[in-house]
DNA sequence: TTGAAAGCGCTAACAT
DNA sequence: ATGTTAGCGCTTTCAA
């Protein structure tokens, strides 16, 4: 079949430890054995197999990346993230979707770790105690990327979700706002629940602006969803005047929905969200936004893991990456 | 260490043989020792190592994806098709970016081969003979996804774009217009330059209308390129009065070029485009454009590379799948 | 229906 | 600096 470590040593007149050293760039080995084997990988078109090495050093050079659905580009740059440090340190990407199913959570996981990946990167909106479970059973580390850990300790990546929510309202109230709106994407994902929602709350109180249950309005997260639901804002007795959207896609729907009734943004309504794409950009007017750090979020995870498979001591496994805010069009 | 195969045996009192049937569903094996089998199984937690079981059968059920970029829309959207078709046929997915640097894709070829993948999945703007001469090492089937292949019998899987652009053009043609800009992604790309502005010419060529060098203007495909692009056509004596744009985040970046010269689509000018993002959708006018299946072009590769991998006799190696016109309101 | 045994292609001691 | 020799954990004949 394919040539093996051994046609090459046995062309080379030398052992399969000696091909084992070149190939694995081992010191041991005089410049002239080195260059005999190196011409004979060359001629017979050795390719190293990297299962039979897996095997036999019991590492992959591959980490799983457990992802809710990659064509989200949410999650796609978040993955480049991931990707890029990957291929800095030699690793390969295993890459799964899991829709946010909790079974299909636990089966990829179960999956990945039969693949024997040397670390998982995992991303969803909430962790169900199975998934825990599932998590406590793995001997590679894993990392949370944009992911809420409560009560567990595994080591996370994110921003400060619930500060960025707060300054984000705290601009449109100190803009003068009172009744500012809170489109959030789905509460079943614990980062607007516990975080964008909170932070949302906590601006209001704090500035003494009673919470009023009809100007939260909780989508599924799509530019639909948000398009439809402005009908409820909008049929309100007292609209409110500015928005808090969980999103650039959801924000979006929101603004559209504005504009179609025939209002105009920044002057009858403020919008500010969380910018998640290109969309915050390309609109007119352009969204003042929260912009999160997306393919570091990957990229610090991805470094983190690393340190944790190579056994390293990490002083803070809970790194909160800064965010910023980008006031363009939307707001005053 | 971790438990293997041979502590399932002991604990069970079976040989490994039979451990190994009732993991691969072997129907050969007594129902009352499957019986005892799994519940070792599952006391002693045993999970299969797919790496040693990828080296013993020479099979990992793994497939690599080389993709330019995952963090565009547009490969996103397409490896969730193949994705979604691998976890039917039960592969997993090893990803790598390849940003389309000719080198980057040889040696992740290369990687990819040395994991022992069960075949391959390449998306790039063109390939080069080195690619090529690489792709004719493999010992796996490879199959081209939304790329172009010139004079290689390489199985592939794409729309006829050459008619879809004829077709936009067309429709220009036929609302009246005599001064129809193409507006096109980089000339790298096989696609745009074999098919999309052959397409254009081609309907330009048989309505009589005369090629105009200043009418053809190349962007690196992002939307901060096409918005500065656009003060090319602006500053021309006898500008366009339609566009014809590589695809919807040019077409946004015309659009806002136009939109801030305080120009109106479509009455000034009417644009069509490729539909890649939801981009099309959400901006005001929304745009009139040729859907691409970006999933499905995924999914049937994938399908198709299933076949290959199976040794299944495939009659049409060259995959050409619909597309449609979603007529909106950048045209009349 | 079950078991024994020979690899799969490599790494990693341990020798020399 | 190089070779020898066990495995790594599984699948897969071949026997029984």
């Amino acid at each position: 079949m394919s040539v093996t470590i051994y046609d090459v040593a046995r062309e080379a007149n030398v052992s399969m430890a000696t091909v084992s050293r070149v190939v694995n760039g081992n010191q041991n080995v005089k410049p002239a054995t080195r260059k005999k084997v190196l011409e004979c990988i060359e001629r017979l078109g050795y390719r190293p197999n990297a299962v039979a090495r897996g095997l036999a050093s019991k590492k992959t050079t591959t980490v799983g990346v457990i992802v809710p659905d990659i064509s989200k580009s949410y999650y796609a740059e978040l993955s480049r993230g991931i990707a890029d440090i990957a291929t800095m340190y030699e690793y390969n990407i295993i890459l799964s979707n899991s829709d946010k199913r909790p079974i299909r959570e636990v089966e990829l996981l179960e999956d990945h770790l039969g693949k024997q990946v040397d670390g998982i990167i995992f991303m969803s909106d909430s962790l169900t105690d199975e998934i825990k479970k599932e998590m406590g059973t793995a001997n590679v580390p894993i990392v949370l990327a944009g992911t809420l850990d409560a009560n567990t300790n595994l080591p996370t990546v994110n921003i400060d979700h619930e500060q960025a929510a707060y300054e984000a309202v705290k601009k449109l109230i100190d803009n003068g706002h009172k009744r500012i709106a809170h489109v959030a994407g789905p509460m079943s994902r614990d980062i607007n629940k516990f975080c964008k929602k909170v932070g949302y709350e906590r601006a209001l109180q704090e500035a003494g602006i009673p919470l009023r249950e009809e100007y939260f309005i909780e989508t599924d997260n799509t530019y639909d969803d948000a398009y439809d639901k402005w009908k409820k804002l909008a049929s309100l007795d007292e609209m409110p005047t500015s928005i808090f959207a969980g999103n650039d896609e959801i924000a979006v729907g929101i603004m559209n929905g504005i504009r179609d009734d025939g209002y105009s943004i920044p002057d009858d309504f403020e919008v500010i969200c969380f910018q998640h794409t290109l969309l915050s950009r390309v609109v007119r007017p352009q969204l003042t936004t929260i912009v999160v750090p997306l393919y570091d979020l990957g990229a610090v995870s991805m470094r983190l893991l690393t340190k944790l498979m190579n056994g390293e001591e990490v002083d803070d496994t809970n790194v909160v990456l800064p965010y910023r805010m980008e006031e363009r069009q939307s707001t005053k």
